[in-house]
This record gives structure tokens, sequence and C-alpha cells, in this order.
DNA sequence: GCGCTAATCGAAACATGTTCTAAATTTTAC
DNA sequence: GTAAAATTTAGAACATGTTTCGATTAGCGC
């Protein structure tokens, strides 16, 4: 790489840094974008150079800290349809378990303000990971026959994305999170599989339904 | 009602009434507060006196918008379940149809920009309308046993609103508006109903899957 | 080493949502 | 009718995301 691209890949990091830092410390409130251009060392005009929009930056936070790798390792040993499950509870208990964090964080992210929203929030790293769990699922004849595997992961991502959103809006608590998303997920699932996969996805639906009456009554959704 | 009462409420119907007449005019780049303030009449600080924020304001708007009551007669003679999905197209077509108008509208109603973002989204009205959809098809039978009315009706409410905010974000063009939001009650009611009712959900499934698959590839999801 | 190019910088500006102040106005209660 | 209370008003102010512009700096090919 270019001497150029190489100062430009380290204030890119820096920017990153800046930002992950301040909404560890300041939560929502000091993220402004001269907060994260001072830290970051570089005038206000360089975070637009480089990412385009507030936004960006906060996405690349997200997907720059978004390492869940290694606990999704012990997925491989499970059912094709539980291991979904378990992404979801791993996904969901990572973002409650350090709420003042990842609350701003998504809350920035999920930020429908500006005019150019173009901003890719799913990865395809993310795309992948995800889209490679509904293969599985598929190959092992778990889904209907004829479901689109693309359109199956986009309706599945939109269950993840409704969940964070009502969250980020305050519409479910955080100790709601994961049982929200988890009972999206088993109506969805249990919808695009097979009827031999039912009375597993059955019980996990009843479990996340009883989790979920036993809390003070949710919001209104988004 | 006091006459006290009585000027605010005009004022407030006022300020709906600019709020909806700059959308229509201007889209989302006129829809200021101080634009509203202007054509409303009032002063800058009444409507926040009124309505608390520009959000609150546009929910106003798609509330007093929503009008349709006399487009969701015909559900009656139907199926519980085409029912549903019936109501799903009758929303989607309408803002479908009226682009120009609803989709700077949600966009707006989306913005998670401020802090205070506690307005419900979901009115009471709205949620009833869904609830009694659900309600009778719970008492149909078609709806699994156990499964609480209340809650499947905020799935389907978050599917609703996934649905329509990768529409705002442009993730979803238009045209495929209705069939994704369709895909995604297609497969939530599949999973929340029984098995009897699976051929016909399936085949709608289908419909909605030819339908994506026809036209360009969306993009991700939010 | 030298000019050219690309990037950053510093600073100002703009539009906007929101809040605050004190003055003016209108409704209500007596 | 008059005093008190509640609201609106005008105007400024603040914080913020974003853009613009001219000056400056640093790396690139030669």
């Amino acid at each position: 790489m270019s001497q150029r691209e190489d100062a430009k890949a380290e204030r890119r990091r820096r920017i990153v840094a800046a930002a992950r830092a301040l909404i560890r410390e300041t939560g929502d409130a000091g993220l402004s974008m001269r907060a994260i251009a001072a830290r970051a060392g570089v005038s206000l005009t360089t975070p637009y150079n480089l990412f385009g929009s507030k936004r960006a930056i906060v996405v690349a936070v997200l997907e720059d800290v978004r390492q869940f790798q290694d606990r999704f390792a012990e997925l491989q040993q499970l059912d094709v349809i539980d291991r979904i499950f378990q992404a979801v509870s791993i996904s969901m208990t990572y973002y409650a378990q350090d709420e003042a964090f990842y609350r701003p964080l998504w809350t920035e992210a999920l930020d429908t303000n500006g005019k150019e929203l173009r901003t890719t929030l799913s990865s395809e790293r993310r795309y992948a990971f995800w889209r490679g769990l509904v293969d599985e699922a598929a190959a092992a004849g778990a889904v209907l026959p004829g479901l689109d595997a693309d359109l199956l992961v986009r309706s599945l991502e939109r269950v993840f994305g409704s969940a964070m959103l009502s969250w980020v809006l305050g519409a479910i608590p955080t100790s709601n999170l994961e049982a929200t998303a988890g009972l999206g997920y088993a109506l969805a699932l249990r919808g695009a599989t097979v009827p031999e996969r039912h009375p597993a996805i059955e019980a996990r639906l009843m479990g996340y339904q009883r989790e979920l009456l036993r809390l003070p009554k949710a919001a209104p959704a988004a």
C-alpha cells in the first residue's frame, strides 16, 4: 500500500477509535463530529472526506467492534436451527450486556436523519454469516422447498433490525431485547421451515413468550 | 370545552394542516419547524408548546390522514387470514400510490434523531385494528393455541415497521414495498398458525417471492 | 531534488431542532 | 370590570451535521 493510503488508513483508524472512546465515555451526548475530530487529532473536514457522514463512522465502529467470531465458534456442534437461535441470543446478549455502549451506538446507526442515508447497515460479512446459517438449514432439509435463501435472510435481518429499532426507541426494555428478537425469529423460522421442525421451534416460541409475559408489558413497537 | 382549549385545538389543527401542506408541496426539504410555524400562522415556540417536537407533529399528520376505514370495509367478507393480508396490501398500496407524500412523512416519523423519542408511533386505533384481526383469526382457530395475541400483534407491527424503515432508507424500491411486507407477514403468519392454514399462506408466500425475484435485487435491509 | 497532485487544514457559513427570555395578549375567576 | 393566570409571541441563542473555500502540506513520478 502506498504511503498515502497508509496515512489515510491510519486517520480512519484514529477516527473510529475516537468515536468508540467518546461513546464509551459520554454516551450519546458527547458524540459530535467536532468532538470526534478533535479527539482523533484531525480537522472537522477530514471525517467527511474519509467517511462521508457521521452515520458512516458509527457504522464503522459497529462493524469494527462486532467480533463475535470467537463466540460463534461453539455454534458448529448444534442443530442447524438451534444454531440460528443461538446466534441471535449471542448477538442480543452481547448488546444487552454492554447497554451503555451499544444503545448509543445503535441509536446513531439507525438514525435516518440525513438525506443520503444509503449507508449500508448490513455489511457483507454480516450477510454472509446469516446466509451461511440459512444455507446450512436449507441443505439439511429444514427450510421449505422453493423458498429463496436470499429473501429469507433479508426477512430475518429485518426482524433483527426491527428489534433493535424498538430497543433504541425505548419501546422495549433491554431485559426484553433477546426475547423480543427471539420471538420474531421463532415466528419467521416456523413460517419458513418444514413441519418436522415445528415442535422444536414452538418450544422456543413459547419460551420467549413466557419470558415476555413475565415482565411488565412492553410499549408498542415502532 | 373552554374557550382556551378551543383555541388550542384550533392552533393544533392549523399546525397539522400546515405540515401536511408543506409535505405535499415541498416533500421532505421544506418541512422545517420554522416553515410549519409560519404557514400555520403561529410563532416558532407554539408547535413546541402544543406538540413537543417535530416528530410528534409528523406522527399527528400520519394519524390524521390514515383514514383507511372505508377501504377496510370490504375485509369483512374474506377469510380470517386473507383479511390480514388484504389489510397489509391496502396499507402498502395506499402508501405506494402516493409515494411523494408518504415517503417524506414516514421518513420523518421514523426519525430517531431527538433525545426524547418516546413518541408512540403505533396509535391506539391502529393497535386495536390489528388486534381485532388477530383476535378473529384466533377465534376461528387459525392461530397456534397458547400464542399470546398481544405479542403476536406486536410482532406483526414490527414486520410492518421494518418494511417501512427499509423503504424509507431506500433499501427497497416502492414497487417492492407491498411484496416485502407481505413476505414478512406470510412468514410470521405461517409461523403463528395451525397446519391447516399453511397451504394457503404458502401460496401467498411464493406469490410474494415470485414478485420480489422478478424485480432487480433489493438492497440489504436495515 | 522538483514540480504536480491529492489530501488536509482552519475557519467560516448554513440550516435546522430545540430552548430560553421577557414582553404582550387573551381567557378566566371573582 | 378588573386582577390574576395561562399562553403566545418575537427574538435571540445554542448545538449540531454538513458544506464551502482558500491556503497549506505531504507524497508521487520524474
